[in-house]
DNA sequence: TAACTCACG
DNA sequence: ACGTACGTGAGTTAA
């Protein structure tokens, strides 16, 4: 590194205002014990750690800018004029950044009358002299100008350590411009946030035509008079002095009087002291526990891995594997994708206490050492992920019998919120560094690829298993603290193996009967499309919100209901209210439905039906803030059903054996249950314990009325409304959307239930202050979401986090109670002795296939599993149906 | 990759 | 004065 001469240059204000606006949204989630705001001061420490890692730099200077007056400002009163007041918030951030800076090693430098920029530009031109290579970070695309062959600009773009790199190439491939020229193009178009104004109609497009022929701003004067008359070149004329002077404003300088060598600005690295003094002064915990987790004293740029010894295993030496009872086990399958069905075996990793083996070839877990370590009943494994490990490891016919600690699924549950699926970020969240993320090894995208090197590949899989085996401790005492342990033990990790037997199953899908709807529908779209070009008086992509748009409002010049941040908004809601004033919204509607159900769901299931003619979706267990499954490839979770058409396509879901029948039984209005029980509201426990029609109970109290008989059609549907809005975490705006009233009205229709269910209004204000009090909620089995911003001073934040609070434990404890169904209903179908089997589940309904005899045993068996999963002070009621499809589930 | 739209509970 | 219903996944367009 020494003898390299890299030189880092930093836009030390640009940068700060950078990283104070990207965690702007969590300002006050960084305050340190002093009462300091951290957040810019910590995303510049994330920026320095990323940049001194890419560049490796053997010299570093962060330049500030001085203060309010520079040349600038005296050359030209109004330069930077307009701009709003640094927030107090960022401000006092600025002298801890320099303290951070110094307990790096980092020099950093400010000029009295000059820009960061122009010391910036200066030390650039030392530099270069000097033969060093260059790099300059901001967040400023000005400095773009600087870039040479040995000069590149890194300018950040989204967050914090997200860049651009600009190289004289990337300068012209991206603004068409040589390096040089973007201040000519500044002195011709000006610049609205330094508040200089340019000449008079040129904008960036007549500007770049007048660069490419003239090249500066000096060549297009000493060429004006050539020009032909025009209102352009009388602009040029009149402001020629402008164009100049804006110019000479937006260049950076170069011979700003820096008293500063290139040699006081080498960097000799971090100490480590000092860091840790200055963390635990900010309350930076992860970074103290990430330097205290580094070996060195001195702390390089790049956080270094233990060196682990790990044995390539093969025939031979598996035969050599020594294992008891009582030894520690990780075990890690690698796969080349997330589609864990079907994606190609990358390898394995294996570790028996404190011995580390590694091999590509999966084969060798068949042999019979290895597959019986694996499928010993009395043998506790570790692993990341065990649905994914189960799933693909019965692709090679072997059955992992004893998962112990599944570090991905006990993450989850200590903190939903924290959805990362890969083990080494997740690692990090946890304060633990010795291992590398997934795309920092095998790269990300269409890059990603399994490392040639048997070495640097066996390395990564070590370090993952001893980041589980880690963990696993930590973890687990968390999991307890929390009284998450049922809730591990006895849910979830027994879900994850009720999931991959779904998964595996996968259900039938009928590929005719797609087949023939697909040719149907393309009939249909094609009619509908040619009307809607008769219609609009011309072709355009019926598909495209933004030509749609330009249709509908500007050429047959329908009136705007609601924008969009981009245009025009065409969705339903909008069309709805249009129809009648043209006949082209109804097919516009007719279309849009028919393209849904063909793209999304006839070629997309066609798309993904396996060989065995099934599709087998992947539930994701560890990713939703509540506590329910999703699924994904395909999502089985949103076939349609409301509208008759779109219902058709269940027809296409059919049993796997003839003679067989779908089965499906759910949950009726369980959220509301749920609050009926934790609110412990007397009246809408009543209504549940009489089995009453619960919307049109909430009509008769909302409306005043003392009989059923009473409540009409549109009292139930609004009822029905409110009732999901205090599902929801009401706000009288949402629920005026829902039902088309005024918001007033709305307000009114919420204040009479609160009134009418007093301890459903006690339920909402104690779970908000229980949650400002914790800083989170929790579902009936605690299960946990963290709410931060329940105490943030933007009040859509804290709106959002009180609703929050309100609905998660709604919805996530029916999750918790569908998911001890699904565990009791696989044992129950076992004992029972019954072939059938559950297929799907739907956050409410769970669906099976069975031998048509078993239909009338299902029957009786599956409600009494669903209903007494969990004792609540209200009855839980299950709806059951069956038929030859999933179409006639109904 | 973001924005829009729309399918489900 | 602001700008929202809660929780998801997927296809399309357009940058």
């Amino acid at each position: 590194m020494a003898e390299d001469k890299k030189m880092l240059l930093v836009d030390g204000n640009s940068v700060a205002f950078r990283a104070f606006f990207a965690l702007h949204n969590q300002l006050e989630r960084f305050v340190n014990h002093a009462g300091l705001h951290t957040n810019a001061i910590y995303g510049f420490k994330l920026m320095l750690d990323k940049i001194l890692g890419d560049v490796l730099p053997s010299n570093v200077l962060v330049a500030f800018d001085a203060g309010k007056v520079t040349f600038r400002t005296k050359a030209y009163a109004d330069y930077k004029g307009g701009r709003s007041k640094t927030p107090t918030e960022l401000s006092e951030q600025f002298p801890y950044i320099r303290e951070l800076l110094d307990a790096y090693g980092i020099k950093h430098y400010e000029l009295p009358e000059y820009e960061a920029d122009d010391i910036i530009g200066t030390m650039t031109a030392q530099a270069e002299k000097a033969g060093y290579q260059v790099t300059i970070v901001t967040g400023d695309r000005d400095l773009t100008q600087l870039t040479t062959d040995k000069t590149t600009v890194a300018v950040t773009i989204k967050g914090v350590t997200e860049i651009e790199e600009y190289t004289p190439a990337h300068v012209i491939e991206k603004y068409g411009l040589q390096p040089a020229q973007i201040v000519d193009m500044k002195g011709l178009t000006g610049d609205s946030s330094d508040n200089y104004p340019g000449v008079t109609k040129v904008g960036e497009k007549t500007a770049l035509k007048l660069l490419k022929q003239y090249d500066t701003i000096e060549g297009i004067y000493e060429n004006i008079e050539a020009m032909k008359k025009s209102k352009l070149k009388e602009n040029l004329i009149n402001d020629k002095e402008i164009a100049f002077q804006c110019k000479d404003l937006a260049t950076i300088r170069k011979d700003a009087p820096v008293d500063l060598t290139l040699a006081q600005t080498a960097w000799p690295g971090a100490k480590k002291e000092d860091l840790l003094k200055f963390f635990e002064e900010m309350d930076f915990k992860s970074f103290i526990a990430q330097l205290q987790a580094s070996s060195t004293a001195d702390v390089s740029a790049e956080p270094t891995l233990s060196k682990l010894k790990v044995e390539p295993l093969d025939a031979a030496k598996v035969e050599t594997l020594d294992y008891d009872k009582d030894s520690d086990i990780s075990f890690y399958l690698e796969l080349s994708n997330d589609n864990y069905h079907t994606a190609d075996f990358w390898g394995f990793g294996l570790k028996i206490d404190d011995r580390y083996y590694a091999a590509r070839d999966v084969e060798l877990l068949k042999l019979p050492k290895l597959k019986q370590l694996l499928e010993d009943p009395a043998l506790e494994v570790d692993v990341f992920d065990g649905k994914q490990t189960c799933v693909a490891l019965e692709r090679l016919g072997i059955e992992l019998k004893n998962i112990n600690f599944d570090l991905l699924l006990v993450s989850y549950l200590l903190n939903t919120s924290d959805n990362s699926n890969d083990l080494g970020n997740l690692a990090k969240r946890h304060d633990y560094f010795d291992v590398e993320t997934d795309e920092e090894v095998y790269g990300k995208g269409a890059k990603r690829k399994v490392p040639a090197d048997d070495a640097l590949y066996f390395e990564h899989l070590a370090h993952k298993l001893k980041a589980i085996s880690d963990l696993e401790d930590k973890l687990m005492k968390e999991l307890a603290e929390n009284e998450q342990e049922d809730l591990y033990f006895e849910i979830e990790r027994p879900l994850s193996l009720v999931l991959a037997q779904m998964e595996i199953s996968g259900i039938k899908v009928d590929r005719e009967r797609l087949d023939i709807m697909q040719s149907e529908f393309k009939e249909r779209l094609s009619e509908l499309e040619q009307q809607i070009y008769n219609e609009a008086g011309e072709k355009f992509n019926i598909n495209s919100p933004k030509q749609l748009g330009v249709i509908l409002f500007e050429k047959l010049k329908l009136p705007v209901v609601k924008k969009t941040k981009t245009g025009y908004s065409t969705a339903v809601d909008v069309l709805e209210k249009l129809r009648g004033m043209s006949p082209i919204i109804d097919n516009i509607l007719a279309y849009r439905q028919l393209a849904k159900l063909q793209s999304t769901y006839v070629e997309g299931l066609l798309k993904v039906i396996a060989a065995d003619g099934k599709v087998h979706t992947r539930y994701t267990q560890t990713l939703t803030a509540t506590g329910r499954l999703s699924s994904v490839d395909p999502n089985l979770q949103n076939i349609p059903v409301r509208l008759e058409e779109g219902r058709k396509i269940r027809q296409a879901f059919v049993p796997s054996h003839p003679d067989w029948e779908i089965f499906a039984s759910d949950y009726s209005q369980i959220e509301l249950r749920v609050l009926a029980h934790i609110s412990k509201d007397p009246h809408m426990q009543q209504a549940f314990k009489d089995d009453f029609d619960i919307h049109a109970n909430t009509a008769m109290r909302i409306f005043g009325l003392d009989d059923p008989s009473e409540v009409t059609a549109n009292m139930r549907r609004q009822a029905k409304a409110v009732n999901f809005g205090i599902v929801y975490g009401i706000s009288d705006f949402g629920l005026a959307q829902s039902i088309g009233s005024t918001r007033k009205q709305a307000k009114e229709f919420m204040e009479t239930y609160l009134a009418s269910f007093p301890g459903v209004h006690q339920y909402m204000q104690d779970i908000i202050e229980s949650a400002r009090q914790k800083g989170y909620v929790e579902t009936l089995f605690h299960r946990r979401r963290y709410l931060p911003d329940i105490k943030s001073k933007n009040y859509n934040l804290r709106s959002f986090a009180e609703r929050t609070a309100m609905n998660t434990p709604i919805q996530g404890s029916a999750a918790d109670i569908i998911k001890v169904a699904m565990i009791n209903m696989q044992q129950a179908l076992k004992d029972a002795g019954l072939e059938a089997k559950m297929l799907l589940q739907v956050h409410d309904e769970l669906i099976f296939e069975a031998p048509k005899a078993e239909i009338p045993k299902l029957k009786e068996l599956v409600p009494k599993i669903m209903d007494s999963a969990v004792e609540l002070s209200v009855p839980l009621k299950v709806e059951s149906a069956s038929g030859k499809t999933w179409f006639e589930t109904k």
